[in-house]
DNA sequence: CTACACTATGTCTGAACTGACATAGTTGTG
DNA sequence: CACAACTATGTCAGTTCAGACATAGTGTAG
């Protein structure tokens, strides 16, 4: 570490982006909302609190540009520090998150409610995640042969793999809930 | 809503574990640490505060008994308009939580980093899930016949079917990137 | 009989995050 | 030329959550 301050993980995801190509919060924010599949995201306003605090720590820098807007339009890079920080951070291993699904907890107290209403939230489910499905195909599909590993590309691709599985996993889920609950009708 | 206050989710988390049966505030972090599977989780001091929210509303009651510690054992249970509440919310489609998944992260910046390592990570993680998917097939092993959906015990069985799916989903993904990154060394 | 693990309730601080508010120039459309 | 959409930066108040601190009775193993 540089100095005092641990990063969070949101400070390694503004870095993950940068190392991509300069950018502005903005871009920045722009970028986490969907960069090709899900990763991350935040909010424009979290994203800039914690530039200031990568600034503060020397990991990222900036360049003014005269720009649109009441301030200056600032493009931010990653300094050497920054980049030294998020390779080794890359590879550490990553701190467990609590699972906090919406839909499970409806689904371990869906014994209380009707049968059929719980299968059209199930139904509705299934749409969503067939619809994801289908766009994030369509996104493979643009990447023709899989990128290697050095490549940033394979960063996406392997991301898209990943968000790729989870649908599935979830459209598959969602297709059995419905048949059991439409056993019991 | 009985009144004012609108009930965050892990409100709906306490009463869902509170319709299987009267528990103390304790019992209820218990519970939410790993019912079968996972669903949701809070930690103990999260629950206590919530559970007085839920008082307020008047979802939940409770009966003071004897017991250890410097404050009287209070043992919970659903009021009728809780459990109102509780069915009512079941059916209501979930908001969506926004993705935040480190490994993905890290997987989407791991163009910068040694494949060895890469792949180290990913082993180590392949471990965990073969880990856990052991554990859910035996938890699934012990039900037999799959309950009935009018039965609580369906909301068990369906959630470890959605931990089964999401750990076996994640193993594969695990194991695709080990094959890439030993394909570019 | 002593020590430890477990039961049991609660408070408090700080970090992470959400959503609203505020401001204003640029670019493209009708 | 007017208006809308997009670019662009920031603040602030409130919520959620994790982790530490505080306290103390009960049951069990050595």
């Amino acid at each position: 570490m540089s100095s005092t301050t641990k990063t969070p993980t949101l400070g390694f995801a503004i870095l993950a982006v940068l190392a991509r190509g300069d950018r502005t919060g903005y871009d920045i924010a722009a970028a986490m909302r969907r960069p090709v599949s899900y990763f991350w995201t935040a909010g424009h306003s979290q994203i800039h609190a914690e530039l200031q605090k990568l600034l503060a720590g020397r990991l990222v820098a900036y360049e003014t540009t005269h720009g649109p807007g009441p301030q200056d339009k600032k493009v931010y890079r990653l300094t050497p520090e920054g980049s030294r920080a998020l390779r080794a951070w890359v590879t550490e291993p990553p701190r467990e998150r609590p699972e906090r699904d919406e839909l499970v907890l409806k689904t371990y107290a869906s014994w209380l409610a009707d049968p059929a209403l719980v299968r059209r939230l199930f139904a509705d489910q299934l749409a969503v995640h067939e619809a994801r499905l289908a766009e994030y195909e369509r996104e493979e599909e643009l990447f023709g042969e899989p990128p290697r590993a050095g490549d940033p590309r394979f960063g996406n691709y392997a991301t898209l793999r990943c968000g790729l599985g989870y649908e599935r996993h979830r459209a598959e889920w969602c297709r059995w809930m419905i048949a059991q609950l439409s056993d019991s009708l």
